[in-house]
DNA sequence: GCTTAGCACTCCTGATGGCCGAGTGCTAAC
DNA sequence: GTTAGCACTCGGCCATCAGGAGTGCTAAGC
């Protein structure tokens, strides 16, 4: 049945096509989704044209639903069971028919609550923050540190090691300690470095790093031929710790949460998510791209090529100092998520962190 | 049967009794543990009298398992399965039945491969090192971060915050980076906080911190009364900095691995164990005391009241730099572990990571 | 006196089949 | 356009059954 291709009778019915769907299909959907979402298990036609007043009876739900499937919204698992929303469906729901509310006072402190932040790192208060999303929304809590290149300049230290490499600390202005290990080619010996930490320290203060790699560039060809060894040499040197990205780090806190959902019940989805989660490429990849965008986003399921969190959704937020997005956390868990409840938490946590990493600013 | 206050009638029989295990029965344990390593499988009496030319007849070893199961060394799962060991039969197996090899050169340049250390931070060699341990063991691999007490000193670095909380950046001389956050009830300037930089860097340098600890408090008495403001302060911060423990963070790489276990089909096990994971109190106590032996350790399933990893073990093995243990690292998986393959590649590690921390040392 | 063959017994496993209920698609009537 | 009715499908559940693996016990053998 439903053969691409082949026109059916009822095609030219007055029920949606193509991209519209119309107010009945709208309100059918997104029962269908939310009971979906309650349950975990197929919604017959029944059950939608019982619940939630919508006066009409099974037969006719019935109708609208054959359409939805052919429309690729919803599937049924097997000639005799209910429909369940495909990631398209979940699409649809997310994009048109959910609607978000705020917070209430009391979630917001229960929130708040989870936050201890006395007298922790930057790092703790994030792997923190990962915690708190996890513990409310009883999925997983995912955060991404800061990258390099996304902070305030604040402190910046060169210990020479053995073997001509350096090791390099650097310290953001919201207090997150980064290091990286460089090497260079012409030997120097710690006192300079220490001439070169100062030189920096004292130039570099307040600028984010985007400016100091500006700025650096623009040294550079400037004085390309200058005979003060030390300024060469601390630009030599901070060239070599910009070169790369450092940071980027992925935090996922709270996985075993996604262990009560019935759909991991298949152990092989299981570990396929987990091996995807320990190898966290995709997950910095993913975040990464929330990064750039505003706002909350949802990565839904399989869409956009990974198949190793097919079934799951991501719902991110960046967090961000007065300067702009540093960095970006969320909550993943079954695409079958209370996305209700959960964006708000999300978006709520993310302004919180904000906040938080804000106080630390001298 | 075997109710315990009665007398059976074979009581008697030149059997093993009491803590003694003769000949027979030993080589009897050391098959069914051997074998349920491999096959996960209960053992029962025809496959050991056929495996391994002992002997005897299926009905000899019948009798002597059933003796074994009688001192608690095996179990039946029910009337009609073979016999799977209990915790009490691997330990007496790893103590004294288990013959451990020295890994071949093939073996060992496998583990070197996996290790690349090119300009890489300490703490992702030590990330590195779990990653190797799980991927030739094909367990989990686990790895304590040094405890700020058992590393040498090599720099100090005091930021001031906002809110009087002062940020202390802590290098090791293997090149471990570690920060933590302070408060002072007395206020405190960046400037002098750098010249207590100062000083202490220059006084502190290639002392271990148990004994800058030895110091401080020798200091603080003799000094009691000092008017030099300097000293006074920088004895206030360490004080501040070493009241507390740092680091004693736990990976674990490759948990993953652990799902493929066929123990672990029973969720419900498995999310116990998952959340222990998370928690991590636990492997910390565990690795401490791992830490606190020497040479390589063996923890098995719920010896020892740790409920949560019930049906696993955990082999340890401590990383040390010239003047001591730093951390300790090691495999957890089921407690039918081989442990004659895993022990010596958790002993090799450590031995190698010891070897690479050192390369740091200026 | 230890060892072993034999035997009855237990209990898990997997296959089979029947029943029930939920849900469907289609058709015809409203 | 909506709905009632109906035949059909299929998964889940349960009971049944046969097979097999393994056991404990007893009695015979070395």
């Amino acid at each position: 049945m439903s053969q691409p291709g082949l026109f059916r009778l009822d095609f030219f019915k007055a029920i949606p096509m193509g991209e519209e769907l119309n107010e009945r299909s709208r309100r059918i959907l997104e029962a269908i989704v939310e009971d979906y979402i309650c349950t975990a298990e197929p919604i017959g036609s029944r059950a939608v044209s019982r619940r939630h007043q919508i006066g009409l009876s099974p037969a006719t739900v019935r109708n609208v639903m054959a359409d939805l499937e052919e429309m690729g919204y919803i599937v049924s698992p097997h000639t005799s069971a209910g429909r369940v929303p495909t990631d398209k469906g979940y699409r649809f729901y997310v994009d048109t028919l959910l609607q978000v509310g705020q917070l209430d006072a009391q979630q917001k402190s229960r929130i708040e609550q989870y936050y201890r932040l006395d007298g922790l790192r930057v790092e703790e208060r994030l792997r923190e923050a990962g915690k708190v999303l996890s513990a409310i929304s009883s999925y997983a809590g995912v955060v991404m540190i800061p990258r390099f290149t996304s902070t305030v300049f604040r402190h910046i230290e060169f210990l020479k090691l053995s073997h001509g490499k350096i090791l390099v600390i650097f310290v953001s202005r919201s207090g997150l300690v980064q290091n990286k290990v460089i090497e260079t080619e012409t030997p120097i010996s710690q006192h300079e470095l220490e001439q070169v930490s100062n030189y920096l320290n004292q130039t570099l203060t307040g600028l984010s790093i985007q400016e100091i790699k500006a700025k650096t560039v623009r040294d550079m060809t400037e004085e390309k031929t200058t005979y003060d060894q030390l300024l060469r040499r601390a630009l030599e040197l901070s060239r070599e710790v910009l070169s790369e990205e450092i940071g980027g780090e992925v935090f996922i806190e709270g996985a075993s949460n996604i262990l009560e959902q019935s759909e991991f019940k298949d152990m092989d989805r299981m570990k396929r998510l987990f091996r995807a989660f320990e190898q966290k490429s995709l997950l910095v990849e993913l975040l990464d791209k929330s990064q750039r965008a505003k706002g909350v986003q949802i990565f839904i399921g399989s869409e956009s090529e990974y198949s190793e969190i097919e079934g799951c959704s991501l719902i991110t937020a960046n967090y961000s100092s007065s300067r702009g997005t540093i960095g970006t956390l969320g909550v993943i868990g079954p695409s079958r998520m209370n996305y209700s409840q959960v964006i708000p938490v999300v978006d709520y946590t993310a302004r919180l962190v904000s906040q938080v990493l804000e106080i630390e600013f001298e």
